[in-house]
Order: structure tokens, then C-alpha cells, then sequence
DNA sequence: TCAGGAATCGAACGGACGTTCCCATACATA
DNA sequence: TATGTATGGGAACGTCCGTTCGATTCCTGA
């Protein structure tokens, strides 16, 4: 059994990240019941019995990539939330920090959008009270939003979860090579929740001063925003 | 192997029917992969060999669920699209029909939204191909509504794909117990990509006249709009 | 130097899976 | 009533799966 004490943890630690970042991506590429430990196990060198020195289960390794993402996401927004800006703002820096992790995390958040019933019993209410959480993050928000913007009578609920869906769904269609890049991609999907596509008005969203650095995610750091960020893989 | 003359066709037009109905509910709560031929034997009643009478392999069984949704769907978005109304009108009148026959199909739209990458080779250009046409659809449309209503510096593809997104997601939050009627979601749905949701105004998205009935669904025919549709499953 | 935990491996187990072989019945038509 | 096709089933085949067992190697600390 693992211990955590100095810095062997470190060495475990950096191997177990080694282990989720191949199964993120194969689980992505075959989904969870398509793909096979042995496959994880051919990605990653090691032999079947050696990678269970670090998850128990099949299942708990899933659990472990979900709950990592919404751990990392579930914090920035509520940074976001706790900060002293206008809605409008805050609603804009949630989304441009969501999109951001997503288009750098492509194989994580492309395993905890479509693996939504494949987990069980426990490992299941563990994902599911973060998902709960980080979704009222964003339903706070978008209420606090309507209230300060007297919009007229909106469902926070659906609005965010309209929001989420939107976002999350970029995985299916997203290619570098032919689509807007990261930027222009987070901006047009702001103008289109906040504005609509029968905008005509020249109105940014927000103030480009409002960039926020809520990182690093579970890759390695980056700046959000400006920048667009490196390569999506 | 069967053959397609006089009424023995409808007898197993019928039960295919069935069978396709059972696994797209089957395959909605388990996924492709975690689904098993023998479960959906237990379901319909019938032996493993039984029902190898109906389809060739696990995939085509999937294929043929995807296809019937589809050619369902790009049919009654064509007729939208050839119809004399608005540009307006015309993509009210395609998020009603999309979210109207999502609805009353949830499993095999479930089942379409996740499993992307499930089907290989002939199978999957058979329904690529069929996917393309129908985004394309919307895409037109929303470029006719782009240039009708000198809505800014839009971007059809993107614009298009985020209201996928966002009607495509439903599948993973929707409880007709706690959530807006069928009826309400559309409209909040279309409101939000029409207007946004800083929108004030209370203009409609469309006028009330702008009925359409393009369906039977796969399901048996309904009328989508007004009314709200029969109950939910 | 060496004890002991950390980390890893080869090999196997039991089970579930998609699919097929071969045979039985139902039924329409001549 | 005979006959061929449509429709269905029992039982098995070969394969791959998640997981585990027992043993080995690596590495740190005293």
C-alpha cells in the first residue's frame, strides 16, 4: 500500500497523473467500457497488476479523472464568484475560465460529459455532489445577473444549464484547423448568451480588463486569457 | 434471410421496431459498450439467435437507431427550410421540431448525442454522412437569418453548433418533474439564442401562427406545437 | 551493509461477451 | 396436403475482460 510521506509522494504522485493523463485519453478516444486496462496498460508501460498499485478499481480511476477536473474547475469559480466584479463580469470570466480548462483539458472533459451513468453507488455521489456544486456556482450567478440587469423572466436554471450545454458540447464538432481559434471561440459563444445571434449592436461583452488567471489545471499552468492559449491537442 | 413482400413485411417491420425500441432504451442507460446483446434478449423476449434474424452484428443495431432518427429529423428540416416563412421563422420552426422530437425520443437521442465514436467504418459514414446534411440545414439557415437581419460579424458554423450544444444537452439535466414544460423550454431555449438572456424586451421570437407538423416521429406522430406534447417518459 | 516498505511484474482465474451452428416451428401458396 | 420460406431457439465457441496472487526488484533510511 502507498504511504504519503516525502518525496516518494511526489515520485507516486507524478506517476498516478502519468496514469490518468493515458486513460483520460484512451477512455476519450473508445469510451469507458470500450477501452481496456490492458490498453492503459500498453499506453503506459506498465504491466496489469503494476498499474493497480495505483487505483483499485476500473471505476475508481474514472472517478479519479472526474473528480480532479471538478475539483480544479469547482475552485476557480468560486474564486470567481467571491470576486468583487459585476455580474456581467463574473458571468463572462466563469465562462472564459470553463471554456479555457475544457479546450486544454479536450480528453478529460470529453470523459466527464459523455460518462455520465457509468459510475456507481459511491464513486458516483462523489462526482455527482461536485457537479451539483460547480452547477450552482453558475445558477448563482446567472440569478445574481438577472436581478442586477432586471432580464426579464428568466430561468437561471435552464439559462445556465443551456450555458453548460453549449460549452460542453464542443468536444463533438471542436477542430482547430477550421474553427475560430480558443479566443474567438469563448467570445462568440458569450456574445450568443448574453446578446443572442439577432445582436446588432457593436457592445463587448465585457471590458477586456477583465481577465482572471484561475489555473493551473490538471496539465500543467497556463494563463487563460489573453493569449488564446498554446495548441489544443 | 428475410425478404420485403406483401404483409409479412409489416409483421417484421414491426418487431424490428420493437427491437430498436428496447435497445435504444437499453443502450441510453448503459451505454453501446456496457450493453450486452443478451440484455436486450431478456428485454424483447427473444433468444439470442432470434434476434441475429434482424440485424447483422451489435453495430448495425446501432446504426440502424441513428439512421431512423436522422432521416426523420433531415426530412422535416428540409421541408422547414423549403417552406415560404422568415428566416426567423424558419430556425424557431427547426429548434421547435429538434427539441420536440428530442423529447419524445429522448433514448435514441441519448443514445445519438453520446455514442459518436462507437460506430466504425461503413456504419459510420452512413451516419456521418447523414449528420453532416442535417447540421448543414442549420447552418444555412442561420446564415439566411445572418444576412436577412444584418445580425453582426456572426459566424453560422459556430453559432449553429452552440445551439446543438444547448438542445443536444438536455438529455443530461431534463426532469419533467422539476424543470420548465416541454412547451416553456423551447421557447426559453429560442429566446436565449435569439435575444440572449440581457434581453429586456418582450418581444416574441416568432409569432404564435408559425405552427408546424412534421412529424410522426419514430414513435408514433404527434403534433409538436402548441400543446406541449403528451407526457415525457 | 542490510532490513523493510514501495513499486512492479508474469501468469492465471472466472466470467461475460458477440456471434454462429444447426435444428424446430409457423404459415402462405400450389 | 405438400413444400419452401420466414421466423425463432438451445447450446456452444473462441475471445477478451477486470481483477488477483505470489513473487521479485528497487530504493530509502538507519
Amino acid at each position: 500500500m502507498p504511504r504519503d510521506s516525502g518525496s516518494s509522494t511526489t515520485h507516486h504522485d507524478e506517476r498516478l497523473r502519468e496514469i490518468l493523463g493515458h486513460s483520460a485519453r484512451i477512455f476519450a478516444e473508445k469510451g469507458f467500457d470500450g477501452a481496456s486496462i490492458r490498453e492503459i496498460s500498453r499506453a503506459t508501460g506498465m504491466s496489469l497488476a503494476g498499474l493497480y498499485y495505483y487505483f483499485r478499481t476500473k471505476e475508481e480511476l474514472l472517478c479519479l479523472i472526474q473528480e480532479r477536473c471538478l475539483a480544479t474547475l469547482l475552485e476557480s469559480g468560486r474564486k470567481i464568484a467571491a470576486s468583487g466584479k459585476t455580474p456581467r463580469e463574473k458571468v463572462a470570466l466563469f465562462v472564459r475560465n470553463h471554456l479555457g480548462f475544457f479546450l486544454h483539458n479536450m480528453n478529460e472533459m470529453k470523459v466527464m460529459s459523455r460518462e455520465d451513468t457509468a459510475l456507481t453507488a459511491d464513486y458516483e455521489k462523489r462526482v455527482l455532489d461536485l457537479k451539483r456544486l460547480y452547477l450552482k456556482v453558475l445558477v448563482d450567478l446567472v440569478e445574481e445577473l438577472r436581478r442586477h440587469e432586471q432580464a426579464g423572466k428568466l430561468n437561471a436554471r435552464v439559462a445556465a444549464l443551456s450555458l453548460f450545454g453549449m460549452m460542453n458540447w464542443i468536444y463533438a464538432w471542436y477542430r482547430p484547423d477550421r474553427d475560430p481559434s480558443l479566443g474567438d471561440l469563448i467570445e462568440q459563444m458569450l456574445r450568443i448568451f448574453f446578446f443572442g445571434v439577432l445582436d446588432r449592436g457593436a457592445e463587448d461583452p465585457v471590458a477586456e480588463d477583465g481577465l482572471f488567471e484561475c489555473f493551473p489545471a490538471d496539465r500543467g499552468s497556463f494563463a487563460l486569457w489573453p493569449g488564446s492559449g498554446g495548441p489544443v491537442q
